[in-house]
Order: C-alpha cells, then sequence, then structure tokens
DNA sequence: CCGTATCCATTCCGATACTG
DNA sequence: CAGTATCGGAATGGATACGG
C-alpha cells in the first residue's frame, strides 16, 4: 500500500508535509537559501549520491520550489534557483533551527547559530503573536475555517 | 544501505529533521498542541494503522517529545503528552501552517487558518528579527559558529 | 480500549557503472 | 559537470489477526 496523499487534506500544515515532508527537501532548500546553485554544491555538501539529488531536485521543480535555468555567470550550464514560493520557507528553516540547536544539545559545547549577517548576533527566537501583538502559545491558538 | 543519521551533523536544521522529519511525526504533535492525547484520538483523526501509530509514538517518546502517564481523567488508561520540549515545536508547526496556506491554496476557497483563541483573528506571519528588531530576510542572513 | 505480532507491498536511499 | 540506469537493501506504511 502507498503512503495517503495528504495533498487534499484540509489542514494547511499536512499539506505542506506532503510536498516538503520527505528526508531531503528542505536541506536541499536550505542550501539553496545559502547560495549553492549548482548540482555538484549541492551533491558536495549535502553528501548524497547523485541519483537521489536527481529525483528531490525534479520533484522539487515540480513542486515550483526550484527553478532550472541557464546559468547567471556564462557557464554552459544550468543552475538551480528558488521560486519566490521556494524562498518563503524561510521562516520553516528558521523554526527547525533554532529548535535544534534548543533542544538537540548534543555533544558540541559551541553549535552553530542562525546570526544577522552584519552584526553577527544570533537572530531572535520566532513568536508567534496575535493580530494585536500578544505573543501566544499553543493553547492560545484554534485552526478553524474563517468566514 | 541505510540512510544516513545526521544526529550528529554540524548544522540544527539537519539534526531537527533527523529527529522529526519523518511523515508522521509533526502531524501527531500538532494534533497534541491541539489537546488530543489518546491513542485513539490520535488514531482516528489521523486515519493511520495502529501499528504505525504505536512506532511513532514510542520514537516520539524516546526521543523526549511525548511522555505516556497516567490518564489524569482517573481512567484505567494513559496518555501522551507533550513534553515542554516538544510543545516548543508549536513555531514549526505555524511556519509550515502558514507557508501552507499561502503557497498550496489547491482547490479550497476557504482555507483553514490558525486564530487567536480568544478574536478569533488570524495570527501574524512570522517574521524573523534581528537582535535590534530588524526583519531579516534569508539573504541578512548567516548560519555560524559563534565565539 | 490499547496496543502487539505478522506479513507483505511500496517507497526510498545508496553504491556503482555508464553516458553526453 | 551533470546527470541516467540498474540493482540491492532498508525503512516505512498498511491490513489483519490476536492479546492484556
Amino acid at each position: 500500500m502507498r503512503r495517503k496523499s495528504l495533498s487534499g487534506a484540509p489542514c494547511p500544515i499536512a499539506r505542506t508535509l506532503d510536498v516538503i515532508g520527505d528526508w531531503w527537501s528542505l536541506l536541499i532548500v536550505r542550501d539553496c537559501l545559502k547560495g549553492m546553485r549548482r548540482f555538484s554544491e549541492l551533491q558536495k555538501n549535502l553528501d548524497v549520491s547523485k541519483n537521489i539529488l536527481t529525483r528531490r531536485l525534479r520533484a522539487l521543480i515540480a513542486q515550483d520550489i526550484l527553478t532550472l535555468q541557464p546559468a547567471a555567470d556564462g557557464s554552459a550550464y544550468q543552475e538551480y534557483r528558488l521560486t519566490d514560493k521556494g524562498r518563503r520557507l524561510f521562516p520553516v528553516l528558521v523554526a527547525l533551527s533554532q529548535w535544534g540547536r534548543e533542544n538537540l544539545a548534543g555533544i558540541d559545547p559551541n553549535p552553530m547559530t542562525l546570526v544577522d549577517r552584519e552584526y553577527r548576533q544570533p537572530v531572535r527566537p520566532i513568536e508567534i503573536r496575535a493580530h494585536d501583538g500578544r505573543v501566544l502559545g499553543p493553547g492560545e491558538t484554534v485552526m478553524t475555517r474563517l468566514g
């Protein structure tokens, strides 16, 4: 039996996981957000076999998260670039990063941190805020259909 | 060959995906954040077979994201509750939810939305902010080791 | 009600070899 | 450099039956 598709689920979390909920996709998006564009860059940095990388890249293109374009630097090859839709995954990656750093200490006494490029200060922890600016915890929110 | 473990990776995103990057985990956490605690509730709502649910629950307990405790309502059974560590995944789920709602429109003209429980207003879009409050885009951040 | 035990199908990953 | 083809192994998901 195949895994149920959740693309038609009412919950946007489920639908999102249906698209980027696999193992490699978010790591590829992470590297593209860092500016990587070439197949070989991604392959080396992710340490993934080429056929897997190919498959994942194709899937991300099909989802309109990446595009494959002629390289801007004039080289004969093509390059993978994030679409706007892909770039909007930034908060997802930041949330994952912050949770990992705070909750998966591990052995590393000085784990990597997302910082402001200019001032080299850590980015603020993400907060969930109501329309009026109040910080909300999980219990103060509900998933509902408006209207 | 088995999938590479990224638990020792330097990048906190990779380490996080190693823990909750599978198909069901975040959906279970989502339901627990909504207040679900019972096996049967989860099984019905997720529409997952019992053995799979058992496997995932055990894994989440092993990761200290869930605990299994005697039910508070006096029933003979036990209940699954999020640990603080698990509860801190809230921003991850909100980020996934917002991305899905904004970028995976689908057929539904009125998709589900996360709202403030009290006023029924949509939660603000997550913003990534620097230490001084400036909103940061992906290009204005770097992942680095401090110190 | 809350699982566990089998068993099977599918999907996914990875190594290797090969191509333009 | 940038893939494709093939193959095998492992993890995952699911149906079903069974047990405390």
